[in-house]
DNA sequence: AAACTGTTTTTTCACGATAAAAGACATTAA
DNA sequence: TTAATGTCTTTTATCGTGAAAAAACAGTTT
């Protein structure tokens, strides 16, 4: 086994997807685009849908037959990159405690605990590297640095110097600029969200995401857009572990994201940065709270 | 053949100069602390030695019985690593010309060409795109983004965020922190290469370095500390591929670099700042002037 | 002739295998 | 009894290989 086949396996999923909003499906180039791969993969989907009596295709005639059954979708699981499970075990391990700072990371061990290559693990490990929570001894083992009061402090330091140049710069952006529009909705997504918070307030999270990747991008530096990737990923991961108050929190971050997009609105740079630090304040706060004080010098 | 023994080769070669100084070589794991390698290697090391009459080796004893001739040691390009082959082969096909943004980049010719193989390659590519010279297109190629204008004006605008930070947390760093004696350390070979300047400026981007790193380091955030990779990475090769008046270039920093130091020590916030900015700024112009003005937007 | 489908070639992704290097364990010398 | 050496085991670095996926090419259809 020497290559998973789950893009081929993803697309046919979000491809099923497609046959319930339409009777024929069009070329192949153009659902190529739509599902994001090659033709080749196009086509493999295409003989399979036909296999299965999904569609009649011939050629240019892609009809098709009937409605896509639960049985006829690939289990999630095995739609997922092998870079995202290695992540996902690796994080598990990291969380779950027993991760004590200063301790080896072993290559071959990951690789034969998860059931995959060591080279995809090397992959995953040098990538992964950049978030600063692991380091490379030179031909010798990684050494776990450890999700620590420090590390959050010093990313945190930087969110913040990065987020109050962004949001200066984005309030900064011409009249006529797009972004003023992506605000908009992005508000109304914020109103709605705060109306509903009881029952919906999970669903913060991927909103908190692409609402400070809205404002970094105002940057136009890629070191500070591509630093929100770090951000991301401890923020994703830490959500996910604690879950303690969360509706209180996020019920607290709407609010002063909504204050926030006022703030940017205004153009006024000094409520902007008052804005901005306040919710940056409040994010590391939480951040800050959800680390197990240990026995850290 | 699958790995090549260019730690071993590098140790024995660092390890022969050690017999021009000492009658007889200190313990295994002494050798081993010294050279940065393990025993193993050291045992190599020592095998060889003793193969080639440079010492007489039993248990404990290991005399010197002449002193290494040039032809004792290893070629120097066998004791390359292989990500640093890689890395010299890119950057020359990247600087060298032909390079436009938007080009793709291909692993498979990349191996072929260089003569490694592909997993090495993926290596360094993505260590290699941290730097924010290239980017990953899923499941598909490279795309070099290209060493532009733009990409000089970002990188440079994280430099000067980061380093008036670090200057400002170095300026505030208690009487007794060991890092006054290295500054001072500094400034004096900075005055001594003042003095020479007509014959070692080409000395200078090693020292320019260890200024910089060590002023970073007053931050202690690991994304400072680790950010100034980037810009040792992108100064290092511009060094090598823009010579233009590198000696008056090299006069005037480090004139700039003592200024700096001067108000580093004098502890002065203000100062401090006007110096840090003076010396960015004039590096930044510098960089700049290197990048051939292209087809650009 | 523009855009599609059919076919072939190339590249990426991931694995197992192997030599180099590190590390662990056992033994011996001071 | 500490610290070395001798020996054995494990891990890392790198390659070649093969299937998945992309891309290029050639032939069709509208």
């Amino acid at each position: 086994m020497s290559k998973s086949n789950n893009v081929y396996k993803d697309a046919y999923n979000r491809g099923l997807r497609l046959l319930d909003e339409t009777k024929s499906l069009p070329s192949e180039p153009e659902l190529g685009t739509l599902l994001g791969v090659s033709r080749t993969t196009i086509r493999s989907i295409l003989a399979r849908m036909e296999e299965t009596g999904l569609i009649a295709w011939n050629k240019r005639s892609k009809t098709v037959l009937r409605v896509p059954r639960p049985d006829d979708f690939f289990p999630e699981e095995e739609t997922d990159t092998l870079s995202q499970i290695i992540e996902r075990s690796f994080m598990r391990r990291l969380l779950a405690g027993g991760a004590e700072p200063g301790m080896q990371i072993n290559e071959l061990e990951l690789a034969r605990e998860i059931g995959v290559g060591t080279t995809s693990v090397r992959e995953f490990l040098i990538r992964f590297s950049r978030f600063g929570l692991i380091e490379k001894r030179r031909n010798s083992h990684w050494v776990l640095k450890g999700f620590t009061r420090a590390f959050a402090l010093e990313l945190t330091e930087i969110r913040e110097m990065f987020e109050l140049r962004s949001a200066a710069a984005f309030a900064a952006l011409p009249e006529d600029s797009p972004v003023w529009a992506d605000l908009d909705r992005l508000e109304d997504e914020h109103r709605l969200l705060a109306r509903e918070i009881a029952t919906r307030f999970n669903e913060f999270s991927e909103l908190d995401e692409r609402f400070h990747r809205l404002i970094h991008r105002a940057s136009h530096n890629r070191f500070i857009v591509d630093f929100y990737d770090v951000i991301a990923m401890i923020f994703h991961y830490h959500y996910q572990w604690n879950k303690a108050q969360e509706r209180e929190r996020n019920e607290v971050a709407v609010a002063e994201h909504l204050a926030y997009i006022a703030a940017l609105k205004s153009r006024d740079l000094d409520k902007v940065d008052a804005a901005c630090r306040k919710h940056l304040k409040s994010a590391r706060n939480t951040l800050l709270n959800s680390i197990p004080e240990g026995h850290q010098p």
